[in-house]
DNA sequence: AGCACGCCGACT
DNA sequence: GTCGGCGTGCTC
């Protein structure tokens, strides 16, 4: 009898799994995939997850260890989060060791044991306060301990383990035969009071979604800025929590998860658990716990929750799924958004993908069939939408950005003590210094770009490298003193507008002005309050925040996105743009916005504010198929950086030799190619894009090709990795 | 990623 | 004479 040979995934950045045999000869445990053993690796011992279980090895028998010990005995994780973490690790040709532990709460990758479950409490299901009635025959422990949760609905492990001394036995066997189920350990309040009347279009998605919940089935939600999609999430939730199933609700990477969170737990009568970045390893290790033991009901979370494994899963919605923080941007390069759909195709449930400006590539989904579409055309309460009006910029005076129609706009807006929100694209004073006497400028030393002034604390600062500088007065170079101050951040026109209107009240909204703990809840409360008129910021305005007395909007700069490198940046623009857009007029007055530009008849400028976001995007997929671009063919995108200025590039050009070499005839390399910026704090930096016809072809030509790279000896003189499905191409 | 082995400069 | 620089190689 040969032993079996465990396949353990260590967490190392080597794209392999190492083979170790059992403990001892003779181990008789059981040794199931998900299981953490502690394993001797080279001089010293680390802590994997097995994977798979084999009876052979290609690796010689001499050389495999034995496992250390074996840390669970129950697997830590189920099959279907196996599969998935083993899924991503294919997919997004990342190292499966490195794939499993960055997906585990920190205290587990440690070695502690999962939160027990002290807590708990335990209830009879109606099945078996059902068969309770019958009379249970042969079974007198269970049945004892089943009246007793009849009797006080519902009773804590303590005072199961004070009842009957081998409580864990029985009271599993309850629970397999569907008779006892978990319970949160607060009784449940009924907190359905507050809820509200869903209108006409709402209630067929709900009801759309509601028909198919026990297959897989995948929805693009598209309704624009508060037109109530959250409400149709928590209707279609509470079906399918009232079924014993839970719900995993993933939501971008923003402050808003506080607020999200109170409103789902003041709708909803069961367990709703967080799991995101600003939870403590213990806060962390417990919401997984959770969300692995059924305990939680609904997980809400940011991308990595993706990955959290579901006792009884029956929902997967992805919010806002257009949004970039879903694709993780370095590392382990995964889409969040795209693996929910994998699991939820697993899973066999529906999958709810949302959004006021769905991505191009659900858009297509819906246009071949693949995905159900379900649109909320109307804004809940009546309110009318946003009236879109582009302001040539040509021509026209105007000063720090400000336009006078806009300032018009303003003094309106102020008089009828309403807000508007600036959104400018670039935080800081301006963003270049420039010695007009012999054109030098502020550069960052380590990285090719300019530095930003930050007027503020008299500071100059990079954007992508972090470095600063003091502001100096002088020029550097020639030691005039005209040196001038180019181009506009948000403190600029933040500056700029208090001293064109008097006695304006200005917030700014920006990373820099929201750095602090607190800083971002006290400008919104500010603002909720009344106690700002105009608010100046960036990105950040975009995302899902509430103003319900805002009417007025203004881009002061949508040229941005017209005419960027990626092909991509007109579909960010365009969901910037509505985004942005839809923070006017809630409520029940009307919003206006105002869009600032050079370029008044860019076409794809006047199809989306003429015709809408869907021609848009009609208009955009078509001029994609024309070009084959993503989703009509598949990237991969492979990075390289270095101190020396030519190992990158003479690394991707082997690489990219090794790939011709591989004649794949739907697969073709183009570059390599400096990255847009090229060096970067202090590392030059170059990619390789490999164009393949189709998923299936990038997949089946990757797995070799990466071999082939991390055999290479240029490969040692860089650092390398590879994006699939790249979303940012920079 | 760690960790060790290995061969060349400024220090007690 | 040694401490230590990081290049190279390996991990079941």
């Amino acid at each position: 009898m040969t032993e079996p040979v465990l396949q353990v995934a260590v967490p190392v950045p080597i794209r392999r799994r190492f083979d170790y045999l059992p403990p001892r000869p003779g181990w008789t445990p059981p040794l199931r995939p998900g299981v953490r053993v502690r394993v001797p690796f080279g001089r010293t011992s680390t802590i994997g997850v097995v994977v798979g279980i084999a009876s052979t090895s290609a690796v010689d028998a001499p050389r495999l260890k034995r496992v250390c010990d074996v840390i669970d005995a129950e697997p830590l994780l189920d099959p279907a989060t196996l599969k998935l973490l083993t899924w991503a690790s294919d997919y997004f040709q990342h190292p499966i060791g490195e794939v499993v532990a960055g997906t585990l709460p920190k205290l587990l990758r440690l070695g502690r044991a999962p939160k027990s479950e002290r807590r708990m409490r335990y209830a009879a299901s109606p099945a078996g306060a059902r068969v309770f009635a019958e009379g249970i025959a042969g079974a007198p422990v269970q049945a004892r301990l089943l009246g007793l949760m009849l009797d006080k609905g519902g009773i804590s492990e303590a005072a199961l383990a004070a009842e009957h001394r081998g409580w864990r036995r029985p009271l599993r066997a309850l629970i397999a035969k569907g008779w006892a189920e978990p319970v949160q350990d607060s009784p449940c309040r009924a907190r359905r009071f507050d809820r509200p009347i869903l209108n006409a279009e709402q209630q067929r998605a709900v009801d759309a979604v509601e028909a198919r919940l026990e297959a897989f089935s995948p929805y693009v939600l598209e309704g624009v800025t508060s037109s109530g999609k959250t409400e149709v999430y928590l209707r279609v939730i509470e079906e399918v929590v009232a079924r014993g199933r839970q719900a995993l609700v993933l939501i971008p990477e923003i402050g808003l998860t506080p607020q999200l969170l109170a409103r789902f737990q003041a709708r909803l009568s069961c367990r709703v658990e967080a799991l995101h970045s600003g939870l403590s390893d213990g806060e962390r290790l417990s919401a997984w716990t959770h969300a692995r033991n059924g305990t939680a009901d609904v997980l809400v979370g940011t991308r990595s929750a993706v990955f959290a494994p579901l006792a009884r899963p029956g929902l997967f919605i992805v919010d806002e799924e257009h949004d970039l923080s879903f694709k993780q941007q370095d590392g382990f390069r995964y889409s969040a958004r795209d693996l929910a759909v994998v699991r939820a195709r697993d899973a066999g449930a529906p999958i709810v993908l949302g959004s006021a400006t769905p991505s191009l590539e659900a858009i297509d989904n819906v246009r071949r069939g693949r995905y159900h579409h379900l649109v909320l055309p109307r804004r809940a309460g009546g309110a009318s939408p946003p009236r879109i009006d582009v302001v040539d910029l040509r021509s026209r005076p105007f000063d720090n950005g400000l336009c006078d129609v806009l300032i018009e706009a303003l003094e309106e807006v102020t008089a009828r003590s309403e807000q508007a929100l600036l959104f400018i694209n670039r935080r800081g004073y301006a963003p270049r210094l420039l010695c007009h006497a012999c054109g030098w400028v502020a550069d960052c030393g380590r990285c090719d770009a300019h530095l930003v002034l930050h007027h503020a604390d008299g500071r100059l600062r990079c954007h992508h490298c972090g470095a600063e500088r003091a502001l100096i007065a002088e020029c550097p170079e020639c030691g005039s003193g005209d040196v001038r101050r180019l181009g506009l951040g948000t403190e600029r026109v933040a500056g700029a507008l208090e001293s064109r209107i008097e006695g304006l009240r200005v917030a700014r909204m920006d990373r820099d002005a929201t750095r602090r703990r607190g800083a971002l809840e006290a400008v919104l409360d500010r603002v909720h309050a009344g106690d700002v008129d105009v608010v100046v910021g960036t990105q950040m305005l975009a995302k899902g925040h509430h103003f319900p007395n805002v009417t007025l909007v203004a881009i002061l700069d949508a040229d941005g996105g017209l005419f960027g490198i990626d092909f991509r940046a007109t579909e960010r623009m365009a969901q910037l743009l509505l985004q942005v857009a839809g923070r006017a007029g809630r409520g029940d007055r009307p919003g206006r916005v105002l869009l600032q530009t050079h370029h008044p008849n860019h076409p794809l400028l006047r199809t989306l504010v003429l015709d809408g976001y869907r021609k848009f995007c009609e208009d955009t997929l078509d001029e994609r198929r024309r070009a084959r671009l993503p989703p009509f063919a598949s990237f991969a995108l492979v990075r390289a950086e270095a101190l020396q200025r030519d190992a990158p590039q003479s690394f991707l050009r082997d690489a990219g030799a090794c790939a011709s070499a591989r004649s794949h005839p739907r697969v073709s390399v183009l570059g390599p190619a400096p990255s847009p910026m090229e060096r970067r704090a202090g590392r030059y930096r170059a990619q390789l894009l490999v164009d393949a016809a189709s998923r299936v072809a990038l997949q089946r030509f990757l797995p070799g090709w990466i071999a082939e790279l991390e055999a290479l000896p240029s490969a040692r003189k860089v650092r390398w990795s590879v994006d699939v499905d790249p979303q940012e191409m920079v």
